[in-house]
DNA sequence: ATAATCAATCGTAATATTGCAATATACAAT
DNA sequence: ATTGTATATTGCAATATTACGATTGATTAT
C-alpha cells in the first residue's frame, strides 16, 4: 500500500516518526552536519560539495524545512540555512525519552 | 529514481541513516516501546495490540531485526523478541554524537 | 494422525522516495 | 534591457515502502 495508517498510533509516535523520516538519509544528514559544524548559516556551498545534483540538495533542504529542522532567510543573492533551534530541542528531548526506555535489564532471550 | 547514492557518504553517515530509516515509523516506534516497557521479550501479543495485521507486523519484525536493534528467540510456542543492548548502545552514542554537533550559538538566520 | 495455533513468507496493489534534466524564478551587475 | 548567478519547481523514471490476504512451516494438544 506505501500509506502508513498514523491513525492508529499516538500523536508521539507520529511526531518522532516523522522527524526521524527527515533524518533518515545521508545526504540530509551530511547537509545537516555541515551546517551545524560551520557554526553559522550556510549559502549555497552545499552543491558542488556533496555529489548531487543542486535539485536533488534543493529538495532535501525543503523536506528539513518542511519539518522545521532547519529554516532559511536570504541573504543578498543566495539563500542562508540555519538549524530551527527550537525543533532541534523537540527532537533531542523526544529521542532522549524514547532511548531512556530501554533499561538494559532484560534477562532473557540468550 | 529511488535508489541512494550510498557511496558518495562516509560510512557513519550511511549507518546512522540506516538506523534512523529502521525508527522511522510508528508501527516500529511501537513495537520498540512495548518491547522495552514490557522489561522482558515480548512474546507474540503485539498483534492484536497494534491495529495492524499479523504479516504487516512480522515484516516491521523482520525489519528491526535485519538492523540488529532486536532478535528473537523461539520460546516454546512463540517467538520472543527482545531488544539487542549492543546495537541500542551503538545508535545512542551515535545519536548523541550526532545531535551535539549543534553547539546552539548560531547569531543569524533572525 | 489430526487439528489448532503461531509466526514467516509470498504475491500483489497502492503509494512514497530518490535523483536529475529541464525549466522557472529572483535578484545583481553590467 | 541583458547577462550572470543562485535557488526553486516541475516532470519523469527507477526503485522502495507499506499493508494485507493467502499460504506455508513448525510446534503443541487432542
Amino acid at each position: 500500500m506505501g500509506l502508513t495508517k498514523a491513525d492508529i498510533f499516538s500523536k508521539e509516535q507520529n511526531r518522532l516518526a516523522m522527524l526521524l523520516k527527515a533524518l533518515a538519509h545521508p545526504a540530509r544528514i551530511a547537509i545537516l552536519q555541515r551546517i551545524m559544524i560551520s557554526n553559522t548559516c550556510i549559502c549555497g556551498d552545499l552543491v558542488g560539495e556533496l555529489g548531487l545534483a543542486q535539485a536533488t540538495i534543493s529538495q532535501h533542504l525543503k523536506e528539513l524545512k518542511s519539518i522545521g529542522l532547519i529554516k532559511g532567510s536570504i541573504e543578498g543573492t543566495s539563500v542562508c540555512y540555519c538549524i530551527d533551534p527550537d525543533t532541534w530541542k523537540v527532537l533531542e528531548s523526544v529521542m532522549k525519552d524514547f532511548l531512556a526506555n530501554y533499561k538494559g535489564k532484560t534477562i532473557c532471550c540468550q
